[in-house]
DNA sequence: ACGGGCGGGACTGCCCGTTGGT
DNA sequence: ACCAACGGGCAGTCCCGCCCGT
């Protein structure tokens, strides 16, 4: 709504970023339970305790995205007479469009810290669940409300389809576009779907 | 191969029943966060150190469930040639009844805490998608494998739908049959992905 | 450099001398294995978090003094024209003579501690040598050099005089000077040093 | 005294000869602090409380040495006429030279270790220490029993000299023979005490 | 805002005493 | 009689919260 970032606002994200790409370096170079707190604030050249005043968590460090705010944009942007399904999958091809061009190597290190630390990826799991209900919560506002439940499912299951995209697109090494794995992904979903024997109960 | 549970095991067993059973009433009590390790142990009658043997984190309490390592016998019993998807729904269906017949306040209690303690809550989606891993690669000794990408989207998407029908259940107060509700938000989802437009890219 | 211990520094001194105190009281009483950190920081006051901020270890209680770190200046002090060994020798006096003067006793149940408890006499050996090999690290910078492996071991010896001396000391219960010991001990290793046949090979 | 070590105690030794090849294996590989005495007894096919067995701590599995109790027979060897320092100098000599010609590449490994992990070479210049001790303890019932503070004294130099002589010999890759180190060692230590002032006080 | 001090809770590793199974 | 498994205790580390002074 205000997109004129307070020049305040300004430097406290050059900040964030300058310790993210500390942190993320020292990960890098010795995993990320081995990495301190400590450690990552000596090397952003800052106390500890201001370490906390950016990120809640050291888990954020790795979760947080500059872009990320940038979403609830997005679905205003998209036309209120479209389905659900198509809107979430237009905007989760946008965001995930915008992830790869902006920094297609940073992407690939922070899915690869995702993909193999637990913690990290339990909290992923969860922000991109909680981005769903979030867009959830904004649909009651448009014209055709099906469903809560439909609504509810359909984030999810995109969330999933998103997540299983992101994991296959680095298993295999990061080569080609992220978002055409996700539209493979969602094409395979939806073969596999009707397949399925209309429910007896 | 050893299914008579060694005397000894059957013991660790109640152990862990009789933690789990002090823990959840502390935390039905307390909040969860609120409650500390040392007050479980306390309440159990077992030394700190202790409960540490028997759930690795405070989180698993309340994550164990005593019936889980029986999923993979649920998979070997269903017929090899079925579709995967088909495989998974029936999977799902008869873990999620198996849960709700066996204690069905318990279940609601757990799902609470799963859906209002944001670690949990990552903790669990993550044992859910550790769980669908598990289930992706006992899949291949069957006989038509189809690709991989679309045997992990299928079990991605369906343990999206579980965890939705599990909080919509438990949210209108766990009245019904959850079942039921996974099979609507299956039948939910079909409708929302057939809706979408063919792929264009 | 900068010799005005700010403040902070003070009033950090301060409080690890309280936490020393505190403990010194303890072990005497009860024994040092017996005494837990916990005990400790209830005695002092403060959290057993605190504690581990002023002392590393609980072994650093008896090990840390606060006027260690002045042999720095003490090697300064010394003329640089004069043989290792000698400057060696000064230093120590000049050390075990400000122990002595400060606080007898305490140096007495310290002495006794590192003699009767392994882990303590262990650590403090290995301080003791890495005095030792900090002060040896010091001298290049001084004119004549002789070869590194004289330095060494006179450096390696004399720390073997001093704790020796200090033992005796202590176990003929610390009366008389320790600075008399240390030299009677000296003269004795000279005599017995003198009386070794040259070496063949 | 017994020198037929019973059956049993032979099955011992080689048990714990085992255990500490495994686990020095394992230091090599991973470091002493991230190898965890699970993981050794894991890998010697032991159980934990087995391996405390043979080992009081998780130091001695680095610190003990299969000939160690020999020291005593090496003593009761040398002729009592010889002035102690020259008994000493002879023990270390043999039981060093021993060391090296057995296994030097063990001796390096381990003399490595003790350099570089704090607490080992703290427990280890204690062993050492204490050896001194017990062959101090063992003079007296020899003929001309010089007073007790040359005795201890010069044990205790002649540790050092051995300890500084084989770090030396470690930190110089372990080229040539110990043996010769040692003696010029003590060559060099018997300079820089005659260089000494005779004493004032 | 930032820094620093302090507290507290989760968790791990070493080590020991005891007990039950073989 | 041995030895594994179990339970307990303590030291120590890390994350992260609060409050204070600047």
């Amino acid at each position: 709504v205000n997109d004129s970032p307070s020049l305040r606002e300004r430097k406290r994200t050059r900040t964030r970023l300058m310790i993210q790409a500390e942190a993320m370096r020292l990960f890098a170079a010795k995993g990320y339970d081995a990495t301190t707190v400590e450690e990552i604030a000596e090397a952003a050249a800052i106390s500890p305790r201001t370490f906390f005043r950016y990120f809640p968590t050291k888990e954020d460090v790795v979760l947080w995205d500059e872009y990320d705010p940038q979403i609830g944009d997005l679905l205003a942007a998209r036309p209120a007479a479209e389905p659900p399904a198509e809107t979430l999958r237009a905007i989760i091809r946008e965001a995930l469009g915008g992830l790869q061009e902006r920094d297609r190597d940073e992407l690939l290190t922070r899915t690869r810290l995702l993909r193999l630390v637990p913690e990290l990826r339990a909290r992923f799991l969860e922000l991109q669940a909680e981005a769903g209900e979030m867009m959830v919560s904004l649909f009651p506002d448009r014209a055709e409300c099906t469903d809560e439940l439909e609504l509810r499912v359909t984030a999810a299951a995109l969330n999933a389809v998103v997540v299983t995209a992101i994991d296959q697109w680095e298993k295999a090494g990061g080569k080609g576009d992220v978002v055409d794995v996700f539209e493979q992904a969602l094409e395979a979903l939806r073969r596999a779907i009707e397949e399925l024997q209309p429910t007896s109960s």
